[in-house]
DNA sequence: AACGTCTGTCGCCTGTTAAA
DNA sequence: TTTAACAGGCGACAGACGTT
């Protein structure tokens, strides 16, 4: 168990490293004016760089320095794949800053790994953060991957989505009651503990949650094909009240809805956000088909798709014609019975399923 | 048939807020 | 003050699908 949970940590450091690589080393690069050609040449300027010095420091807030050079020192225990692509994106995305730098010159490029530089909103979407020589901050949200792979945009959780805008829970809670917690053995029965769930605070009330959570994993690991047939009559019963309630909104709401929450590419904003994505060597401003039309939308149809087990659409109309949403619910987390009764996935998540969406169906 | 790309499914980590 | 829950963000990977 010990070997299988280090693995984990193992994978999750990957990760981060993965993304900070995209991020880090084009804000190095550009602060110290140096041009890349190679994988090889990159890591030669990394490794001979002083993170101390006056154009690396312009690269970082003080408070994420230790992780940069943590970045650096981790390199070379990087999958040799993994450092390959990442690097070859990050020389993608230094020449785009060169690119930038053309049209509007640029002083200095910041890496906003946990702290943002001064005067950067708090939750701003942008990965890194060029400050161009009229003073004016851009912010950019990084993306790496295959040419046509959608990166989520609304990132949120069903009952968050709920209360945001208002909805009552009472209906989604009474269905996933009926329908899916009922349904795990043992749920309803009273044990040495003395709970028996009841439908109105399964999802609310503490000792209730635990015990659920208890009989869940018990299932899970004594037959998981029918806990996955419960995951999926969860994930079901979420989309289907999502989209009633989707259904319901007023136009004027439904507009709002996606201006304030989907991280929709704005103009006019303090600091204004732009998509880039890099794909092997190069990389370029990712278009943002909703942004300039969403104003315009006349009408608004949600629906699941019966496919697929996650996956929800949400048609809507235009003047110049229909375009359509992709949607997605799932669960964020797996279910092992070393996690205890907190942080278990699935059904474990209750009215927590995740709420994505991923882009325009093409 | 081999190979690269894409879609769908999966889930970990961190920071913040609420509860014990 | 410690622990749990919530919210938000990121990436990996298998199998299906196309292309050469």
């Amino acid at each position: 168990m010990k070997k299988f949970r280090s693995f984990l940590t193992e994978k999750r450091a990957d990760t981060t490293q993965n993304a900070s690589v995209t991020e880090l080393f084009p804000a190095l690069a550009f602060n110290h004016k140096f041009h890349p050609t190679s994988v090889e040449d990159f890591k030669k300027f990394l490794y001979k760089t002083n993170l101390k010095g006056v154009n690396a420091k312009k690269s970082f807030q003080v408070k994420d320095a230790s992780s940069a050079a943590l970045v650096i020192e981790r390199l070379p225990l990087m999958k040799e794949t993994f450092s390959k692509t990442k690097i070859e994106n990050a020389i993608g995305i230094t020449n785009y800053l060169y690119d930038l730098h053309d049209e509007k010159p640029i002083s200095k490029v910041v890496w906003g790994y946990r702290a943002k530089p001064k005067g950067i909103p708090k939750s701003h979407a942008g990965d890194i953060f060029v400050l161009f020589t009229d003073k004016s901050w851009l912010g950019i949200s990084l993306k790496a991957g295959a040419k046509k792979s959608r990166e989520p945009l609304y990132n949120t959780y069903v009952g968050t989505q709920y209360d945001k805008r208002g909805w009552s829970k009472d209906k989604l809670a009474k269905a996933l009651w009926t329908q899916v917690y009922k349904k795990i053995p043992g749920v309803t029965t009273v044990g040495e503990d003395g709970i028996k769930p009841t439908a109105k605070e399964f999802y609310k009330n503490t000792k209730q949650r635990k015990k659920i959570v208890g009989h869940y994993v018990d299932m899970f690991e004594a037959d998981q094909s029918a806990a996955d047939e419960l995951y999926h009559k969860q994930v079901k019963v979420c989309i289907t009240q999502l989209c009633k309630e989707v259904n319901k909104m007023s136009n004027a709401d439904f507009i709002d809805w996606l201006g304030s929450d989907f991280n929709l590419e704005k103009k006019g904003e303090k600091v204004p956000l732009i998509l880039v994505k890099a794909v092997g060597k190069t990389a370029d401003r990712k278009g943002d088909d909703l942004a300039p039309v969403y104003k315009t939308i006349t009408g608004h149809i949600a629906y699941r798709n019966k496919k697929s087990v996650q996956e929800w659409l949400i048609d809507v109309f235009l003047p110049e014609g229909k375009l359509t949403l992709t949607m997605v619910c799932r669960s964020d987390s797996g279910v092992r019975r070393e996690k205890g009764t907190s942080g278990q996935g699935r059904l474990g998540q209750f009215l927590q399923l995740k709420v994505l969406y991923t882009g325009v169906k093409k």
